[in-house]
DNA sequence: TCAATAGTGTCTGTCAGACACTATCGA
DNA sequence: TCGATAGTGTCTGACAGACACTATTGA
């Protein structure tokens, strides 16, 4: 560095313009299970964390927590941070999403929000312990196409809007939030450009389309990596893992072809676990590194 | 809206903390061609739009051209309008691709940015014009892997360090700029974070870091979607087709099993281009529209 | 005729889905 | 014996890579 330099960096001053806020919105997803008969596997579902907002806009309405990136803070860290804070867990899987910066999508200032998608297995979630003080709640999370539709000019198809419906709801609490969400995916050059309006939402700000989003990402990545295994625990049996993928991809395996797919990503542990169970004890299996590092 | 929420509005002061500055940064890609023998195929190489800083800090270094987010302007429409001052263009590719908020990244004041990467055919490209009175300059764009070591802990493996060489040039001027990227795969639960450390940067800030991101967003994507075809003019032959693809992902195919991947996504054209190449003229095909609608 | 790209045919191995079958347990 | 999950075997079709071959052109 120069004197030049040095001098520049003296007398600059960041506050010419007026700058937005910048804050981090944590998505912690878990997967729950509802207990069946003594020798069914229990049903799992989607479970997203959402809190009860205390104070204006939005007062009273669920929305994803989060709070302001400090100034003196990693945006990654404010993001832990964010996810401590919520469920008191450190060394949990979380990835950056999305960035969310429409003028309009705060009513109370400009916010640039950056969202963050946690994955926690429900066996290490104790979020009472750690909640922040606000009301905050698991929702099991369920998202469905309700509609096309091709919009074409001169016999090309040049967009294409779907609807989808996004529920979210906690039986314990009689709560059940909807939102309907519009994909408009329009040609943009060689490749499809994806829009996303909100149609009716339940939830607090634009929310509703950040859920939309991390579902979204997370089904893909599902399907190319092992982030599935984050939301189950150290070992499984491959009963479990498929009934883990059907929850989370809304799809139905046949139990030979799952096992074959999962099989060289696994390692075989020295537990038979399952006793009791009214059937064959099956294998417990735990991910082997190897395919860890195979990950994009 | 009830009274309440009206007077919070009202009342509500946003500059109570300090706030980051958000701004924008643009990387766009082109593909440049050197032209060969009469007959053989033009050797294509990767480019990237860089700018020469004017003023401190990084004076005359080469960087990324990027700007503020305006106040009343969605994060979306800044990344569009510095796309329009570098080149000119709108309908151009353009996608976000991550958020970059460390503390110490900017060394006038707490910067958090946010990249975006668009795509431009060369052909459409006229820089000159729209280049925002800065220097500008296409560099080609190399990245290599050039060294890896595992790091055990009681026999599994914990941790994989990765090093790259990003080559950037610029033959006309003479100008080469070397970086090299440190990848830290890790970890974290049953998925891995990868984390960035520049070991050396020719570039201003942590661009390396970020010219080193979209390089790979770009050749996963190249894979499964079609946004390669971005890249290329609206008609084009096969072999043209493969040689972009070949360039962006630095591998090679061969040319009856490239020819069969790409087939189902491609329409013929009624043109038949191709003379005085010294053989067989080949087909002229474009991208079909259902190819487009199934992208990811 | 040669060198270059364009394009066809064919074989092989892998992998995903369909489906028939056996294994093991508790009620 | 039944119903539940665990697990094996096998067939099929799709697809990707290897490679041999033909087609067309200008020098």
């Amino acid at each position: 560095m120069d004197n030049a330099e040095r001098d520049f960096l003296k007398n600059y001053s960041a506050d010419i313009y007026e700058k937005p806020s910048a804050t981090v919105d944590m998505l912690i997803f878990t997967v729950g299970e509802k207990e069946k008969t003594y020798r069914e596997l229990p049903e799992k579902t989607l479970e997203l964390l959402l809190i009860k907002r205390g104070g204006h806009p939005f007062k009273d309405q669920w929305a994803i927590p989060g709070g302001f990136a400090n100034i003196d803070e990693d945006l990654y860290s404010s993001a832990k941070r964010e996810l401590m804070e919520e469920t008191n867990l450190k060394d949990i899987y979380m990835e950056q999403l999305y960035t969310w910066g429409d003028v309009g999508r705060d009513p109370r200032t400009r916010v640039i929000s950056t969202s963050y998608m946690a994955l926690v297995p429900k066996e290490k979630l104790n979020f009472e312990a750690g909640d922040d003080a606000a009301e905050a709640r698991l929702f099991s999370v369920n998202l469905h196409e309700i509609g096309r539709k091709e919009v074409k000019e001169e016999g090309r198809i040049t967009q294409l809007d779907t609807e989808y419906l996004l529920t979210l709801s906690n039986t314990d609490e009689d709560i059940s939030l909807n939102v309907r969400i519009m994909s408009k995916k329009k040609v943009l050059g060689s490749s499809i450009e994806e829009t996303l309006e909100i149609i009716h939402s339940d939830l607090a700000f634009d929310h509703g389309k950040i859920v939309y989003y991390a579902i979204n990402r997370l089904r893909n990545k599902v399907e190319y990596t092992t982030i599935a295994f984050n939301l189950i625990g150290e070992t499984f049996t491959i009963g479990e893992l498929q009934s883990l993928y059907e929850t989370i991809l809304d799809v139905h395996y046949s139990a030979p072809n799952f096992r074959r797919k999962m099989l060289p990503m696994l390692k075989e542990t020295d537990d038979t676990q399952d006793k009791n169970r009214g059937h064959r004890p099956a294998q417990v299996y735990r991910l082997s590194d190897e395919a860890l590092f195979k990950n994009k």
